[in-house]
DNA sequence: GACCAGGCACATC
DNA sequence: GATGTGCATGGT
C-alpha cells in the first residue's frame, strides 16, 4: 500500500490548491506571529503585529528595549497578553543575547542544536519552536498543531494520545525532507481542520474520506 | 451566550 | 507519565 501520508498530501493540495502561508514581511515578523498565534485566532495575531508596526516596534532591539506593560498593551488583540509579553521577551532576549538579533546569524546554527536552545525559552514549546525554524528560518522540520493530531487520529493513522514528537516522527520518516513540502503541508492541513476537522466536525465534502 | 482559536507552564497526584 | 488549570481577546 502507498503511504498514505503523501496520499492524504496528494488530495489536500488537488482540492485546496497551495496556500501561501504564513506570510510576514521579515523572519522576525515570521518569529514573533508563531508566540502570538499559540491558541489564538490568526485574525487577532494579525491585529498586535500591526500594532506593534505602527508603534515601530517589530525589531528585535525595540522589543528588547521595551517595557512590559506597554508591549502587553500593543499585543493585546492576541489574547493572553500578559503572559505573551513575557514570552516575547524571553525570546527576544535570547535572540539578541546569543546572535545579536540577526536573522544570517541564527540560520547558521544546526537545526537540531538549534532547536534545543528554542525550547530551553519560557513559552516556546515544540510547535512553536518548529514553526520558528520551518517558516522563519527555513530549516526541514514538521510542524505538529491540534488540527494535524486530529485529522490523524479521526482517520485511523495514530492514536492522538501519542507525543508531539512520535507524530512528527511519522512525517520525517513518510516524507522528503524539504521546506516547501513541510510548508504547504501543514498550511494544508490547518485549512483542512478549519473547514471539516474541528471539535465538533462537520465532514461532509471533506476531500478526506472516512 | 456558547464555542472556538495555527500552546505552554506549572501544580498535583 | 498522565491529568487539570490559568491565561484572554475577538469572530462566528
Amino acid at each position: 500500500m502507498r503511504n498514505p501520508l503523501i496520499e492524504i498530501y496528494d488530495i489536500l493540495l488537488d482540492f485546496f490548491g497551495p496556500q501561501d502561508w504564513w506570510p510576514g514581511d521579515t523572519p522576525f515578523e515570521v518569529m514573533i506571529g508563531a508566540i502570538l498565534t499559540q491558541n489564538t485566532n490568526w485574525g487577532n495575531v494579525q491585529k498586535a503585529v500591526r500594532n506593534l508596526m505602527h508603534a515601530g516596534a517589530l525589531t528585535p532591539h525595540a522589543i528588547y528595549k521595551m517595557e512590559n506593560e506597554r508591549l502587553s498593551e500593543l499585543i493585546r488583540p492576541a489574547g493572553y497578553y500578559n503572559i505573551k509579553a513575557k514570552r516575547l521577551k524571553s525570546f527576544v532576549e535570547f535572540f539578541m543575547e546569543k546572535y545579536s538579533g540577526r536573522t544570517d546569524k541564527i540560520r547558521e546554527t544546526d537545526m537540531t542544536s538549534l532547536r534545543e536552545y528554542l525550547l530551553g525559552v519560557n513559552g516556546i514549546g515544540p510547535e512553536t519552536a518548529d514553526s520558528i525554524l520551518l517558516y522563519a528560518l527555513e530549516k526541514p522540520v514538521f510542524v505538529i498543531d491540534t488540527y494535524t493530531k486530529r485529522i490523524l487520529s479521526r482517520h485511523g493513522i495514530m492514536d492522538s494520545s501519542e507525543s508531539y514528537d512520535s507524530f512528527q516522527e511519522l512525517f520525517h520518516e513518510s516524507l522528503p525532507a524539504k521546506v516547501p513540502l513541510f510548508n504547504e503541508y501543514h498550511a494544508l492541513l490547518v485549512k483542512t481542520g478549519k473547514e471539516f476537522c474541528r471539535p465538533k466536525p462537520h465532514c461532509h465534502g471533506c476531500p478526506l474520506k472516512r
